[in-house]
DNA sequence: ATGCCTTTCCCAGAAAGA
């Protein structure tokens, strides 16, 4: 069984490249974030032939997420219990769903960017970090495998990024939403970490600037938060750095792990 | 990097991303 995560920065400029992608490393349950694409414009006609089913959860031209699965698709679930809204409570965006596929539960992610610590949004990231904790606690201590993975804009650890003073004072690395993450940790799920496949650290995106993944200039923002139950399937994860190669990529990479069964 | 790319809106340049 083979699961995965990848933020596609636009499913439709994608698309070449998920099709490519999805015949080679062929995972069996996908997590994408950053459709880009409305409620109804997923291309879902051209992975079916590959036989994946399709959950979308979007909105138009930010954020949207999805699950992709050949091993089944139900019990699919849109957004959060309570989540709160930007840029005010009304205002609901596309950035989580949640599926039975086969024998798991997994949720995908794409975590509001927080922008600066002084904005707004900031504030907006770490309360849908609090809904989402609150939704996946059930999940996170039952005996169903399940994998909340995804975006979550924050590096676990200084050693998640390349270089911790160039973030001092940024989002994605304040003492606030790392907390969030040890709260999720402690509500028993474990941060299913890649192994290394080039340089000191498994980074999952680098700016498409200043030729940054040239330089492993990156960052471990994309994560697998897996409960006892999965954690204890794994048998390999890693970053599919080929994907991140080449001509029109994404600024993230996949992340894909292999579980026993 | 106070945005040096990229994508979306849609045809010009703003907004957003991390």
């Amino acid at each position: 069984m083979r699961i995965a995560t990848w933020n596609v920065n636009s499913v439709l400029a994608r698309l070449p490249r998920l099709v490519e992608w999805l015949e080679q490393a062929a995972p069996d349950v996908v997590c994408l974030q950053e459709t880009k694409v409305g409620a109804d414009a997923f291309p879902g006609e051209s992975v079916t032939p590959l036989g994946y089913e399709v959950a979308h959860h979007g909105e138009g031209r930010w954020n949207g997420v999805a699950i992709l699965s050949r091993i089944g698709l139900r019990e699919v679930e849109r957004g959060l219990p309570g989540e709160p809204g930007f840029p005010d409570e009304a205002t609901l965006q596309a950035r989580t769903i949640a599926a039975t596929c086969g024998q798991m539960r997994v949720r995908s992610v794409y975590v509001p960017n927080g922008r600066a610590p002084d904005d707004p949004h900031y504030a907006y990231k770490l309360r849908w970090l609090a809904a989402l904790r609150a939704a996946v606690a059930s999940d996170a201590t039952g005996q169903v495998p399940f994998a909340v993975m995804g975006d979550f804009n924050i590096a676990p650890t200084d050693a998640d990024v390349w270089d911790p003073a160039a973030f001092a004072g940024s989002t994605h690395v304040t003492p606030h939403e790392r907390a969030e993450l040890e709260a999720l940790r402690a509500h028993g799920l474990a941060d299913v970490v890649p192994r290394i496949a080039k340089g000191p650290h498994p980074y999952t995106y680098w700016d498409y600037r200043a030729g940054s993944f040239h330089k492993d200039m990156g960052m471990r923002i994309d994560l697998v938060y897996a409960n006892a139950v999965l954690a204890a399937m794994v048998k390999d994860a890693w970053v599919d750095r080929e994907a991140r190669k080449g001509k029109g990529p994404s600024d993230h990479a996949p992340v894909i792990v292999d579980l026993s069964t």
